[in-house]
DNA sequence: TTGTAAGCGTTATCAC
DNA sequence: GTGATAACGCTTACAA
């Protein structure tokens, strides 16, 4: 029971049980091959000594690991910790454990992780990428580990992902707001880089375009992040724009950013949707908690987690493997925010 | 760049090289010792290989990892998200990496996720346990991983632990109620197995004792988890109240179930705080960014992150270690949801 | 049924 | 400055 003594190994146990190191470690991979009387001996040489095998031994002889990392670009926004889920259960299904590492939007951290990981050799890895072109994805499945993009679709052939189309999710948003009749509309999100954030503006400019509605009448409203209280910011610059060109219906590239703007705008005096309909993107738990139901694209996120999680293990375990690109659909869930 | 191949070692590279593999490890352990010409045809040679050190062989060696992982209750609260950025950015400092792992509230994956963690012998453990008492978590320690109790005290002092005075905080929470002139008070949590509730319930007991109020007007609303839809169902038992008994405030034990709430109360077109006054726990950023900015209980995640961290560390490192015990003092932050 | 020994990939010690 | 070698703890043939 001493923390800072040397840590038990299977010739300890073996010591102290009065048998060979091959019997103990007989005990703990093919039982039925040691006698009744020696198995009790051993075992209870491992209780008293406080045994716990060492991983890296084992993996080193075996070769590869029982675990499968996510690195997310945000460990605090719902969103990925419902793909994370989604990701667990069906990992535990092949006996697998999962680790989550947050890059936190951080490229250098981001590198740090793959890494590590690489270096782990775990059985495959599951990542939302700062830049999904990176040239360091390609490495890693270059170099033996297999590797699933998540949350972005890949133009070349070279790597699995499984993504949802952003540009549909983009165009559904506003169609809907078009059907309600809205003839004015503000596009909240940034920045630009992120390829989520593009694709759904591309979507809403062509469902613009395809409703022939003038181009100036679908305003870009930027952000420097999807927060919450970027979304507030927003809702202050809306608040500023003359009442006559001021539109009143906003579709945010998150469901965070479509919270703060709610709160935003109910806190100023203004009521949803009446005076500005709001829908969001990725239907957190959140949205439909939102003191006005939030209308949002809903992807779906276990299935993503889920789909990831079988072709990482295809990927590692089955000699045929070929690199996948699934596409998801999005679906609009209509509620208050948009519908009164 | 076969993904199939076996995994590029030392002694791969030192053959491609041509020379030995004691230099190659030279060259990645101490550069100084080798001339420059050996140290660029090594480093070719690996680069043209897609040599990945192995860090299980590395491990195994060095008898310890850079991995810290911290176990949490549940990943899609934004509670342990914050702190495990704490956790994160202390680790960083000493250069260990974190990666997060989710009981989901199951205490048999809790136990598994430990049995991993001890066999990969990663550093340290963080972990909000599932239930404080149970005896593994004590046999962790035992066997001589570091381990840190988050955010609950340990009666034993036989452990690390960071906690915030959670019956402090339940006393906090209902003074500030019955300062605003509240003389019935819903407590909304549950289920009472979970520590945390149980000392913020008890703390709000002692609060309403100390002012003389009588217990009865001092109403338990228990729920089955401490989530957005409990919160909304508990509003809904609240409205069913005959209105000369029903509580005009209540205090939740966390924000998830203010939130919920928050939602019903308004959504049922009743006014916060008008005809309810709402009071949280958490203070997750979500509390300040809703409908009715809500008031809550902080609790400093940060830094109950940063300092487990810390203590995780000084258990492993230092010899003169003594187990310690942090409380911290939570803090009443008054919004709209209390204060109109 | 049990014991012996080789080898996984790395690092560090010691000769050269 | 460089190269051979032992050791870390475990698993698995194979020998007894």
């Amino acid at each position: 029971m001493n923390a800072a003594s040397r840590s038990v190994s299977v010739k300890d146990v073996a010591a102290r049980a009065g048998v060979s190191l091959g019997t103990v470690s007989n005990v703990l991979n093919r039982p039925d091959r040691v006698s009744d009387p020696t198995r009790v001996k051993v075992e209870t040489a491992m209780r008293e000594l406080g045994f716990v095998r060492n991983e890296s031994a084992r993996q080193l002889r075996a070769g590869h690991s029982r675990v499968v990392a996510y690195v997310v670009l945000d460990a605090a926004n719902p969103f990925f910790t419902d793909v994370a889920q989604g990701v667990e259960l069906s990992a535990g299904l092949a006996d697998l454990w999962l680790f989550i590492c947050n890059s936190n939007n951080d490229a250098e951290r981001e590198r740090a992780y793959l890494d590590l990981l690489q270096q782990q050799r775990v059985q495959g890895i599951l990542i939302t990428p700062v830049d999904p072109d990176a040239e360091h994805l390609r490495e890693v499945a270059g170099r033996g580990t297999p590797l699933v993009v998540v949350d972005r679709t890949q133009q070349g052939l070279d790597l699995c992902s499984v993504a949802v189309d952003d540009v549909l999710g983009g165009r559904l948003a506003v169609e809907h707001l078009i059907d309600r009749g809205h003839t004015q509309v503000a596009f909240i999100g940034g920045p630009l880089s992120i390829g989520q954030v593009r694709d759904r503006w591309q979507g809403a400019q062509q469902a613009w375009a395809d409703a022939g509605l003038p181009p100036e009448s679908l305003h870009l409203i930027t952000t420097s992040a999807l927060t919450v209280v970027e979304g507030r910011g927003a809702g202050e610059r809306l608040s500023g724009l003359p009442s006559r060109r001021r539109p009143m219906a906003a579709f945010c590239a998150n469901d965070l950013l479509a919270l703060g703007l709610l709160q935003q705008t109910i806190g100023s005096g203004r009521r949803v949707p009446d005076d500005l309909a709001i829908v969001g993107y990725d239907d957190i738990e959140f949205a439909s908690a939102a003191a006005v139901p939030l209308t949002s694209v809903r992807q779906p996120r276990h299935e993503l987690g889920r789909t990831a999680t079988e072709l990482v293990i295809d990927e590692a375990t089955n000699p045929a493997h070929t690199h996948t690109q699934v596409t998801f659909t999005p679906e609009l869930i209509a509620r208050t925010s948009t519908l009164g």
